[in-house]
DNA sequence: CGTGCATTGACACGACTCGTATCAAGTCGG
DNA sequence: CCGACTTGATACGAGTCGTGTCAATGCACG
């Protein structure tokens, strides 16, 4: 009883940075624009049709990635709940911010059993958590104003804001 | 297009004051204990079984008070998503912070389309942020704290703490 | 103190959601 | 140009949720 197992430690470690993994992608994109990819590199990747590069993957590896079944990438974009780029022949390109946000989903309707519509609401809250806390960060004089914020657009969120 | 039917109006009036009148209902539960029920007076009240006194219904009430089927009300408090008290004979007895709590779920589950699960989600993350306001609205040195524990918990209840 | 109605818990059924399987048509890279 | 892959659409099984039904029990009223 008082003993976790290593598989529950990391399990755990797994799901606290679900989250972070998806703020930090966030921050990375506006902070630094590409460091990787060094020029003088002969890139000797074997790099098949699957993999476009730069941490784009197609669905098939994404899904292999994810464990996660290619339809349900597809039906999960189907309702909203992501927006993965295109190449120019409609084929799905997944960043790495949507690899996060995909493990996010898969962990609330595997683990918490919320259907669609809860994903959306625990996302959007969610959103708006970490947007009050990195307001808070940068400007710390309007704290009250970020936490009211939040707040305020959270209590929308539960009375049905459609948008 | 432009207007807005009389029954969309309240509506949204309703919609607002679900949440309101749970944290009020808190409130007061705290603040005075019980001002109704004169001593002297005869209780001259019809009360047949349909009614205990004091703003407290039995299902059959409840359920139409709400527009609400018994059956449902009572997998609701089945699945935990409530707790009403109990006669000494067992029967339901639903208060009004009960009902409150009732029309909320009723709205998550109609209007938002959340299962059950999301339902106990969006109550407890409602939970949290309203125990942070009034925290903050009661020690306003320590708003940070209130916020970061705040985020904290409802950060915990996304990486699906069971308690 | 009995009689009739309401409530209790348990079970079952229909509608809906979600993940997965299958299909023909189109795309990609060698 | 060809084979492997992706695309959107459709279909099916499993699970969830609201509701209906049932016998047993509780409660108010005469």
């Amino acid at each position: 009883m008082s003993m976790r197992s290593d598989d529950q430690a990391t399990r755990a470690e797994t799901v606290r940075s679900l989250f972070e993994a998806i703020v930090t992608t966030r921050q990375r994109r506006n902070a630094t624009a590409r460091p990787p990819r060094r020029a003088g590199q002969p890139q000797p990747r074997t790099e098949t049709a699957q993999e476009a590069g730069d941490g784009l993957y197609i669905i098939s590896v994404a899904s292999r990635m994810l464990q996660m079944h290619p339809q349900t990438l597809r039906k999960y974009e189907r309702v909203g709940l992501l927006r993965p780029s295109r190449t120019d022949g409609m084929l799905r390109l997944y960043s790495e911010r949507d690899i996060a946000k995909l493990r996010m989903i898969k962990h609330l309707v595997d683990e918490l059993r919320l259907n669609l519509a809860g994903v959306e609401m625990a996302m959007a809250v969610f959103d708006r958590l970490s947007t009050a806390r990195s307001d808070m960060d940068r400007t710390p004089s309007g704290r009250p104003r970020a936490f009211d914020r939040a707040m305020h657009d959270i209590l929308e969120l539960f009375q049905g804001r459609p948008a």
